[in-house]
RNA sequence: GGGCGCGUAGCUCAGCGGUAGAGCACCACGUUCACACCGUGGGGGUCCGUGGUUCGAUCCCACGCGCGCCCACCA
C-alpha cells in the first residue's frame, strides 16, 4: 500500500484550533462557490425546507439558534446525500413589532406617526429597515446556516405581495373573506384590533365590585350585580337573571334604572345568568363583553359603546366621564356608586386580565367592523390532511394539540389598524360598496361597471395581519401565482422544523392556505422542537435578565460548539436548561478532534487513492472500520428520525471513546512498529477514519471539518459540503469486535486494580496467565503490543500455577495474576475478591430464581430462557474462579 | 374547567418489559513521544408514592403527590 505524506510545503496544524480565525473565511468560501444554491435544473431529488422568517426586528436568540441549527444539521446532511436542498430564507416585516419600533424613534422627536402621514411614516421604515433590519441574516451566517442566500425573501417584496393580494380576492371571491361586525380585541395602546392569539391572559389581583341597581317602580328592591370592570356599567344595556331563577321571576320583562346613567335597562331571562354565581344576577354590556355581547344578540339589545380608540370614555357616557382613561373613569364611577349608597361590598378578586402580546395593556373588546377569514371551512381539509397523515408531526403528539385549535377555530380577524404591512386590497365607493381588487385599475373598472360611471374610490386604511402573509411563505416564496419552475419543484416542502408556540399563528395557517391554494400539504413532517430554557430550567428573558446571548457564546467557544451542544441536547419532548458551561465542553470536543487529527499528521496517516476499508488485515483496523460503518448508520438513523441527540451523541462517543481512547491508543506501537506492511495500513485506515468523522460531523460541526478536511484533502479537490455522506456497508467485523472488546476488558480490569492496589502509574510489572485456552493465548500472543503498553506490563506469561502473593483477575476461562507481593495488602485484596464474589453470587442468584420459576421457563421466550442459563453459566465459572483466587490468598 | 408533558446518581439528562447508563461535578493517581480544553481509576441511585397487569416493571395500566406548559368568556 503506498505511504502517501501529507505534501512538505504545507505547515502542520496549528497547536489549537482557532475557530474565529476560520469561520469567516470558510463561510465566504462557500458564499462564492454558491453551495448552498439550490439546482433546480438538476436530476436530483430535491429536499426542502422553508425557513421560518425571523422578524426583521430580530436579533439572533438561543431559541434561532437551536431552530436554526438543526434546519442546517438537515440541510447540510440531505445535501451529502445527494439531494437537490433548498433552504427558503427570508424575513417578516412583523407589522406591530416594526410598527413600534420606529413609532419609538418618532417618539424621541416629541411626533407621532400621525404627524408624519401615512406614506412618510412608511417610508421611515423602510429606512429604519434598510439601515438596521436583517441583522439576524449576518447572525446566522456567523452560526454557519447555509441557505440559499440569494433567493432571501422578505414579506412585503413586491412578489410576495402580490401573492397577498390574490389570496385576499380570491378567498373574498370564494366567500370567504368577509366583513363583519361583531367584538375584537381592542389593543387600546396600539389602537388596532388583534387575534385571540396575540391576547394573553395574566392572573391579576384586582376587586370584585358588588352594585345595587334599583329595580324600576318598586323602592327599595335592588338587583345586585357584580363587576371586575366597573366603568363598563356606563355601556350597560340590560341585568340578566336566570329563566328557571325564581327569586327574580317576576323581574324578568321589567326595568332596572341604570345609575349615574339614569338609562332603563331591561331585565332579561339568559341561560347565562348562574344562579349560583354571587347574587344570580349580572349586568350585561353587550358592547364591551364577549358573553354579554351574545345575549345582547339574543335579546336584541342595545349595543352601546362607551370607549374611543385609545380606551378612554367616549360622547355615549354622561359628560362627567367623557374623555377619562378607563381606569380613570373605574374609580369614579366605584366614588359615584359609593356616594348613592347603592356600593355592595368590594371583595379582592384574582382573575385572569387579558393583555395585548404587543402593547403590553390590557385589551378591551370592542364592537367595530374588521375583515374575517372563514377559517373554519378552510380547517376541514387542513384536519384531514393530519388525520390522514400526509403531514405528520414529530414528534407525534403535537397532533393533539393541533386538532384541538383547528377543530374548535374561531373567525380570523385579519384587518389591523396599522399602517405598516398589506393594505387591504378594498376599495368604498361613495355609498360603500366594497370593490375587492387586485389593484386599483381592476377596483375602478368595477365601480365603474357597478354605478355605470366613475366615481371616486378611497381604499380601506387597514393593514393584514402580519400572520396572513407569513400562512403563504411556502409557495408564495417560490414565485407563486406564477407557475415557476421552482414551486412545481420544491412544493411541498420536506420538514417545517419550528417551535411549539407557532403551531397555532402560523403551522395551522400555512397547512389551511397551503392545501387551499396549492391543492397539497406545504410540507410531509412538522418537527417540533424544544424550548431553550437557562440553566435553571426558567423561560430567557430580558425582565429575568437570564438570556444567553448565542454570538457571545461563537465568540467565547465557536459556532460549531453551540451547534453541537444544541443538537446533543435537542432530545424529543424535553426543553433544553443550557448552561453555558455544557458548550464549553463541546468545544473540549472539538478540540479533542482537533488533537487527534494532529496526532493523524504526525504519524504520516494518509489516505491512499485506492484505499479499501473491506480489505484491511489487522485485527484492531478491522475493528474499528465495523465501528465505523456502524456509527455511520446510527448517525444518519438519527437525523433522519429528527433523533439529533442520538445522532450527535453517538457521534460524540465514537470520536472520544472508541477513536481517540481506545483506537489511537491500539495503533501507537503498530505505528512506530516494525512490521512495515501493517504500520502502513493502519495509517491508512486512521486516515480513513478520520475522514469519516470529518464527514459525519459536518452536518454537525460545519467549520472544524471544513478546515480540517482543507488541511489534510484526503481526497483531493474534494468540497466538504457537498461530499457523499457515508454510507459503509458490509464492513461489519463481528469477530474482531469480540476480540477487540475483550482486550479493552482485559485492559480495563489490570488498570482498575493497578489503581486499587495503588501500584505507581508508571511502574511496569509483570503479569502471569494461568488456565486460559488455546485462543485466548493466541489472542494474548496476537495483541501483546497493545496490552503490555496500555496496562503498563513487562510481559504475559502463561503459568501452571498462580503464585502466592499475586493480585488476581478472572476474564473469561482463564485469572491474571499480578505478582505484587511486596506491595500487596492482604486484607484489601481479600475484601476486593470477596466483594467480587459478592456481586456475582447476588447475581446467580437473581438469575437461579428466575430459572426455577416455571412461570418464566414456560412463558418467557425460549432465547430469553436460552440466554439466561448461558448467563449463569459463565457467573458460576467466574465465581468459581474468584473463590479459587480467594482460597490461594488464604494459603498466604 | 379541559389538554399536554415531566419527576432516574449532587446537577443536566439518556434508557422505556429481563433488577440501571452518559456528560458535567466530586475524589485519588498521573509531566506515557495528539490532547491538562488531557489520561487512568473510583465513589455515588427504595429509577416520586401506592396499587394493578405480567413468569418478570424504572419501563405498560390506574390512582395519588409534586412541578412545568398550553387552551378556556364565569359576572
Amino acid at each position: 500500500m503506498p505511504d502517501t505524506v501529507t505534501p512538505a510545503d504545507k505547515a502542520p496544524l496549528d497547536k489549537t484550533f482557532e475557530s474565529a480565525r476560520v469561520e469567516a473565511r470558510h463561510y465566504q468560501a462557500w458564499e462564492d462557490a454558491g453551495a448552498f444554491a439550490c439546482e433546480p435544473t438538476s436530476d436530483k431529488q430535491p429536499y426542502t425546507i422553508i425557513m421560518p422568517p425571523p422578524n426583521v426586528t430580530g436579533s439572533l436568540h438561543m431559541g434561532h439558534a437551536l431552530t436554526f441549527t438543526l434546519q442546517d444539521v438537515l440541510i447540510r446532511y440531505h445535501r451529502m446525500r445527494g439531494r437537490d436542498t433548498l433552504w427558503q430564507p427570508g424575513q417578516d416585516h412583523a407589522g406591530i413589532a416594526t410598527q413600534m419600533v420606529v413609532e419609538r424613534q418618532l417618539a424621541e422627536q416629541g411626533k407621532t406617526r400621525h404627524d408624519l402621514g401615512r406614506e412618510a411614516f412608511i417610508e421611515k421604515v423602510w429606512e429604519w429597515k434598510a439601515e438596521s433590519g436583517g441583522a439576524i441574516s449576518s447572525q446566522l451566517r456567523r452560526l454557519g446556516a447555509s441557505a440559499d442566500w440569494p433567493r432571501d425573501r422578505f414579506t412585503l417584496d413586491e412578489g410576495v405581495s402580490k401573492a397577498v393580494r390574490k389570496v385576499f380576492v380570491d378567498l373574498y371571491k370564494e366567500g370567504l373573506i368577509y366583513k363583519d361586525s361583531r367584538l375584537v380585541n381592542w389593543d387600546p395602546a396600539l389602537e388596532t384590533a388583534i387575534s385571540d392569539l396575540e391576547v394573553e391572559q395574566k392572573e391579576i389581583k384586582g376587586n370584585l365590585w358588588y352594585f345595587k341597581y334599583p329595580v324600576e317602580g318598586q323602592p327599595d328592591r335592588f338587583l345586585a350585580v357584580a363587576t371586575t370592570r366597573p366603568e363598563t356599567m356606563l355601556g350597560d344595556t340590560a341585568v340578566a337573571v336566570h329563566p328557571d331563577d325564581e327569586r327574580y321571576a317576576d323581574l324578568i320583562g321589567k326595568h332596572c334604572v341604570l345609575p349615574i346613567v339614569g338609562r332603563k335597562i331591561l331585565i332579561v331571562g339568559d341561560d347565562y345568568a348562574d344562579p349560583e354565581t354571587g347574587s344570580g344576577a349580572v349586568k350585561i354590556t353587550p358592547a364591551h363583553d364577549f358573553n354579554d355581547f351574545d345575549v345582547g344578540r339574543r335579546h336584541n339589545l342595545e349595543m352601546i359603546n362607551v370607549l374611543d380608540r385609545k380606551g378612554r370614555i367616549n360622547e355615549h357616557a354622561p359628560p362627567d366621564y367623557q374623555g377619562l382613561d378607563r381606569f380613570e373613569a373605574r374609580k369614579k364611577v366605584v366614588a359615584a356608586i359609593e356616594e348613592l349608597g347603592l356600593l355592595e361590598k368590594i371583595e379582592p378578586h384574582t382573575h385572569m386580565v387579558p393583555y395585548g402580546d404587543r402593547g403590553g395593556v390590557p385589551i378591551e373588546p370592542y364592537l367595530t367592523e374588521q375583515w374575517y377569514v372563514d377559517a373554519e371551512t378552510l380547517a376541514k381539509p387542513a384536519i384531514e390532511a393530519v388525520e390522514t397523515g400526509r403531514t405528520k408531526f414529530v414528534p407525534e403528539n403535537w397532533s393533539k394539540t393541533y386538532f384541538e385549535w383547528m377543530r374548535n377555530i374561531q373567525p380570523w380577524c385579519i384587518s389591523r389598524q396599522l399602517w405598516w404591512g398589506h393594505q387591504i386590497p378594498a376599495w368604498y365607493g361613495p355609498d360603500g360598496e366594497i370593490f375587492v381588487a387586485h389593484d386599483e385599475d381592476e377596483a375602478k373598472a368595477l365601480a365603474c361597471a357597478h354605478y355605470g360611471e366613475e366615481k371616486p374610490l378611497e381604499r380601506d386604511p387597514d393593514v393584514l395581519d402580519t400572520w396572513f402573509s407569513s400562512g403563504l411563505w411556502p409557495f408564495s416564496t417560490l414565485g407563486w401565482p406564477d407557475e415557476t419552475p421552482e414551486l412545481k419543484r420544491y412544493y411541498p416542502g420536506d420538514v417545517l422544523v419550528t417551535g411549539f408556540d407557532i403551531i397555532f399563528f402560523w403551522v395551522a395557517r400555512m397547512m389551511m392556505l397551503g392545501i387551499h391554494f396549492m391543492g397539497d400539504v406545504p410540507f410531509r413532517h412538522v418537527y417540533i422542537h424544544a424550548l431553550v430554557r437557562d440553566e435553571k430550567g426558567q423561560k430567557m428573558s430580558k425582565s429575568k435578565g437570564n438570556i444567553i446571548d448565542p454570538l457571545e457564546l461563537i465568540d467565547q467557544y465557536s459556532a460549531d460548539s453551540l451547534r453541537f451542544t444544541l443538537a446533543v441536547m435537542a432530545a424529543q419532548g424535553r426543553d433544553i436548561k443550557l448552561a453555558p458551561q455544557r458548550v464549553e465542553g463541546y468545544r473540549n470536543f472539538g478540540t479533542k478532534i482537533w488533537n487527534a487529527a494532529r496526532f493523524c499528521e504526525m504519524n504520516r496517516c494518509a489516505l491512499p487513492a485506492d484505499f479499501d476499508p473491506e480489505g484491511v488485515q489487522q485485527t484492531v483496523n478491522k475493528w474499528v472500520v465495523g465501528e465505523t460503518a456502524r456509527v455511520a448508520v446510527e448517525t444518519a438513523a438519527g437525523i433522519e428520525a429528527y433523533k439529533f441527540n442520538e445522532a450527535a451523541g453517538g457521534l460524540y462517543q465514537f470520536v472520544w471513546n472508541t477513536f481517540c481512547d481506545w483506537y489511537l491508543e491500539f495503533i501507537k506501537p503498530i505505528l512506530n512498529g516494525d512490521e512495515a506492511a501493517a504500520a502502513a495500513e493502519t495509517r491508512a485506515t486512521a486516515a480513513w477514519v478520520l475522514d469519516q468523522i470529518i464527514l459525519m460531523l459536518h452536518p454537525f460541526m460545519p467549520f472544524i471539518t471544513e478546515e480540517l478536511n482543507e488541511h489534510f484533502a484526503f481526497v483531493p479537490g474534494r468540497p466538504l459540503i457537498t461530499a457523499d455522506w457515508p454510507v459503509l456497508e458490509g464492513l461489519d467485523a463481528p469477530e474482531a469486535k469480540v476480540e477487540m472488546d475483550w482486550v479493552v476488558r482485559l485492559i480495563t480490569d489490570i488498570r482498575a486494580v493497578r489503581a486499587e492496589m495503588n501500584v505507581p502509574a508508571g511502574a511496569q510489572i509483570p503479569c502471569l496467565v494461568q488456565g486460559a485456552n488455546v485462543e485466548t493465548l493466541a489472542r494474548l500472543e496476537r495483541h501483546a503490543g497493545y496490552i503490555l503498553r496500555l496496562a503498563r506490563l513487562t510481559g504475559v506469561e502463561a503459568a501452571a500455577e498462580m503464585p502466592k502473593g499475586a493480585v488476581q483477575i478472572v476474564l473469561g476461562e482463564a485469572t491474571y495474576g499480578l505478582p505484587l507481593a511486596d506491595v500487596i495488602d492482604i486484607a484489601a485484596e481479600r475484601g476486593r475478591l470477596a466483594k467480587a464474589i459478592e456481586k456475582t453470587d447476588k447475581e446467580i442468584d437473581g438469575i437461579d430464581k428466575r430459572l426455577s420459576n416455571p412461570g418464566f421457563l414456560a412463558k418467557a421466550d425460549p432465547s430469553v430462557v436460552e440466554e439466561t442459563r448461558e448467563k449463569r453459566g459463565g457467573l458460576a465459572g467466574q465465581r468459581d474462579k474468584l473463590a479459587a483466587a480467594l482460597a490461594r490468598l488464604a494459603e498466604m
